[in-house]
DNA sequence: GATATTTTTTGAACATTGTTCAAAATTCAG
DNA sequence: CTGAATTTTGAACAATGTTCAAAAAATATC
């Protein structure tokens, strides 16, 4: 048999294991550039110093390296919204004080998309083709950063099941990424970003304040 | 001087007033089969039974015509979410009925969304190449649909300025966008129709409610 | 160490894109 | 009806992602 998958700790399963770094780093650099549209496979190959046909060696499609570049870019995300972690000693605060968190939460998540606009886009711009599943691993990276929203409603929303407070959770990231994402849509007249900072601000106090009043 | 570009009323300018109708049709056709990506210029020539050139002289670009199957769907979605409209009578209503009002907005933009799925991803999906400004008279289409928004907030935010209720207006049709996006989003598992209804009438009652408290 | 065998890399070749533009077809003017 | 102007055409072009026979390298065998 010859399955052409050499095993883990071999020279070269440690020369792909480079090879395929430099390739993920060089896409993000593209992506940064030029926008998800700029990745181009020869381009790659020409700044990674390989033959394109090597590519194809480490990653399985060009959709399968976005990806990777996205998996990095959406831990990173999760790490600056996360940034600013409450102490450990302020594990039950008041309830003001959680929507105030969870604004710190949703400017930092502007900031970010503000920042790195062309790998905040490439997360949402890629499709995969044609109904293709997105795998598992990749899955996985997203639910992280929706962890990361949830753990701070549970002061919100203290008496919800896990499920719901998942949901909303979900609703809450979902309000805050709609502004962000249509605020600095170019295609629209983009709103100035301290506009745009005071809108999110009452977004997420109404929904923050919606939680605990029941409704 | 010859530019080309027959006068109006001809009988060329009207064979090619067809033939970019049809054109657009098949686009749209072609977009609700394989989604913005299955857009080819030579499966809508085959299509339209003209030549791929032909394409050329109607249009700018694929991109141009992309934009004018969006302007179709933008206009499409105006009626949907505006269908509803309160009679002229009912020009003055209560706070209450005014946030059930942006609420069926909201649910009727989800309900547009999940039955138009390919269209309604095509409006987000679709970019102009590198950094080309969008044409104006999409831009008003846009516009359009915005104002929808805003002319309901006119009972919610009676005191606010006109540039602050657009404002408004845009923040609650950006999270609305955000839950249906990322609710609909196969990329994560998507939420069931009926559960993501009501995270809708959640977030927006909590906004509405935000808007008349003042905050 | 030389040779045979297996594995890995390579880049020219392929299939498909959108777009162009000289030539063919058509329309129009006199 | 003839000649000029306009309009349509589709083969040709450039650029894309992907493949795969052959070259190169690595490894095993004697």
């Amino acid at each position: 048999m010859t399955l052409n998958q050499p095993a883990e700790g071999t020279a070269t399963a440690e020369r792909r294991a480079t090879l395929k770094a430099a390739l993920v780093a060089a896409a993000e650099r593209a992506i940064m550039r030029e926008g998800l549209a700029g990745l181009r496979a020869r381009a790659l190959a020409q700044e990674v110093g390989c033959a394109v046909g090597a590519i194809y060696n480490v990653v399985k499609d060009l959709d399968d390296l976005v990806l990777l570049v996205n998996a990095k870019t959406l831990a990173a995300l999760k790490s600056a919204i996360g940034a600013g972690d409450a102490p450990a000693e302020a594990k039950f605060i008041g309830l003001d004080a959680a929507i105030a968190r969870l604004v710190q939460m949703a400017l930092a998540y502007l900031d970010f998309a503000a920042t790195h606009m062309p790998l905040w886009r490439a997360l949402f711009d890629h499709s995969m083709p044609q109904g293709q599943p997105v795998p598992d691993w990749y899955r996985q990276e997203q639910q992280r950063l929706f962890d990361e929203v949830e753990s701070l409603l549970v002061e919100l929303q203290a008496r919800e099941t896990r499920v719901r407070r998942a949901l909303l959770a979900r609703s809450l990231f979902s309000a805050v990424h709609g502004l962000v994402t249509i605020g600095l849509e170019s295609k629209l007249q983009p709103i100035p970003l301290p506009v745009l900072r005071e809108q999110i601000r009452f977004v997420v106090t109404a929904i923050g304040r919606g939680m605990v009043s029941g409704q």
